[in-house]
RNA sequence: CGGGGUGUGGCGAAGUUUGGUAUCGCGCAUGGUUCGGGACCAUGAGGCCGCGGGUUCAAGUCCCGCCACUCCGACCA
């Protein structure tokens, strides 16, 4: 147990790391098992998480021009089957639905892993001319795909995600809108949830079944392995065709359109926490804590304390924060640890001295200080603090992620570096899958992303020594 | 899908080797005293011992099957 860890039913992060992780997931009650492997219950303060997200995106994804739809649950597998490496990518993973009441279904029907088919065939029915285009539609859904192993947020049968598909007139067209997209996901990661990002494009061998170019933001956890933290596919016009979508053009010609399709996922609350908790608990961004400020009377049955916290947890209200008050009769420590383990950035302590000295006592939960505030500077001072947290989150991340890149110029150093250090490893590549799988095989890594922001470490490639164009990134992947 | 671990009140465990009345701690409820880092006392509620078969006078315990969770690998958001 470390020196200032204040909540024991934890198991510390450097003990096991999974063990640690688990532990938080249900300690901070973010999530319950439910009966059927691999679907989990988000629990309230869970749910709560995810719908800060999706305010944040979703008015990110209204701002950039989309609009939300429903597409159905089922897909039939005719449909499914139309786009061959689309069905090659999913249908191992892919439950079906065969009876409906008591009579064998004509045509069985896969409960959607991913909707791309289903928005294929509605585009195909409804869209005709080039005044139609762009189709900018998203959707908040949920989707199910028969995973072998799974842990809360990480890797669940079902996960609730957005998953947005646009087409568009032509392949420049919808080669902006993948990078806009992907823009779009790193400023919530980095600027919401305060996790530092890696940018970059995936190789052939990662990429999403029957894409043209995945785009990825990479972030790296605690542990120092990998988080895919949001994609956005460029499909180019091989839907469109195979799903037989045209339409006639300025030039009354018939041309086939451009696609896109990108999502994250509830995984990325597995990525914050991952990223900042402690072994105290959940530690929240500001930005999405469903709870900023938690504010605890000490002594509440003295006179005026009750009181008195209420006034200022309603004053904060007012300054357009999210504050709960814990009236509830257990201990102050016991509400202090419970607090804590659910991340809430911002405690507000109020007790009968600081009533006489005209003040309340603030505590971070990211760095454990405590400062006193006079109470006409509340609103101002809180705002600063949460500010402050929120950046320091970052901050913190960013250095892990800085610190832990390392460069290699063979396989066999790469395995050493992951063996001794982990975190990731930066060399060229000479964009042969042959090498990529030997990286694999050697040093246990897979390819992360090749960066837009590119490095030359050197003019060959480190596993076959043939010239090498590009440099790019492996980790171990969650 | 391969390998390991675990299933006993809400949670964590003991009991399983050697079959014989269901135990402990925490939590929960009520009352009281407390309250600045997981308070204390008293009283009380709560169990098809993961599920299904079998052996036996008798199964938490032995045998067979299944399921779930969890960790480590291969695959994915």
């Amino acid at each position: 147990m470390s020196k200032d860890k204040k909540v024991q039913q934890i198991t510390d992060m450097e003990v096991d790391f999974a063990q640690w992780y688990t532990d938080v997931v249900t300690k901070a009650e973010l999530v319950d098992y439910s009966g059927v492997k691999g679907l989990f219950i988000l629990r309230p303060y869970g749910y709560a998480i995810w719908e800060n997200i999706q305010s944040a995106l979703d008015a990110m994804f209204k701002a950039t021009g989309h609009v939300n739809v429903s597409m159905p649950l089922l897909i039939p597998e005719s449909l499914l089957q139309k786009e061959k490496d689309h069905v090659e990518g999913f249908a191992p993973e892919c439950a079906w639905v065969t009876i409906g009441g008591s009579e064998q279904l004509p045509e069985k029907l896969c409960i959607r892993p991913t909707s791309e088919t289903l928005f294929c065939d509605h585009w195909s029915h409804v869209l005709h001319s080039w005044r139609d285009l762009p189709f900018l539609y998203n959707q908040w859904c949920s989707v199910l795909r028969w995973e072998k192993t799974t842990r809360p947020f990480l890797r669940g049968r079902e996960f609730l995600w957005q998953e947005g598909h646009t087409l568009h007139a032509t392949a420049e067209e919808a080669v902006e809108e993948t990078e806009r997209m992907l823009n779009v996901y790193a400023d919530l990661t980095e600027n919401w949830l305060a996790m530092p990002v890696i940018k970059g494009v995936k190789t052939d061998k990662e990429k999403f079944a029957g894409a043209v170019n995945t785009y990825t933001i990479e972030c790296m956890m605690h542990d120092r392995k990998a988080l895919q933290a949001g994609t956005s596919h460029y499909f180019g016009d091989g839907f469109a065709k195979a799903f037989d979508i045209s339409f006639n053009d300025k030039n009354n010609t018939l041309q086939y359109p451009h696609q896109t399709s990108w999502g994250l996922s509830t995984r990325i609350i597995g990525g914050i926490i991952m990223t900042h908790g402690d072994n105290s608990g959940l530690v929240l961004p500001p930005r999405i804590a469903p709870i900023q400020v938690v504010v605890i009377p000490v002594a509440a049955h003295r006179e005026g304390v009750t009181e008195t916290a209420l006034k200022l947890a309603e004053r904060l209200r007012q300054a357009g924060l999210r504050v709960k008050t814990d009236t509830g009769d257990q201990s102050p420590g016991w509400k202090f640890a419970e607090y804590e383990m659910k991340g809430v950035p911002l405690r507000l302590e109020l007790g009968p001295k600081d009533i006489e000295n005209n003040q309340c006592v603030l505590a971070r939960r990211d760095s454990g200080v405590k400062i006193n505030v006079p109470l006409d500077k509340l609103e101002g001072e809180a705002k600063l603090l949460l500010d402050d947290i929120q950046s320091a989150l970052y901050k913190k991340a960013k250095k892990n992620l800085d610190e832990n890149i390392y460069p290699a110029y063979s396989a066999e150093e790469a395995r050493d570096i992951i063996r001794e250090k982990g975190g990731f490893i930066k060399t060229m590549w000479c964009g042969g899958a042959d090498c990529e799988n030997k990286m694999k095989e050697i040093a246990g890594v897979s390819s992360r992303c090749i960066p837009f922001e590119q490095e030359k470490l050197g003019d060959i490639c480190p596993v076959c020594g043939k010239p090498a164009g590009k440099s790019i990134l492996w980790g171990i992947a969650y």
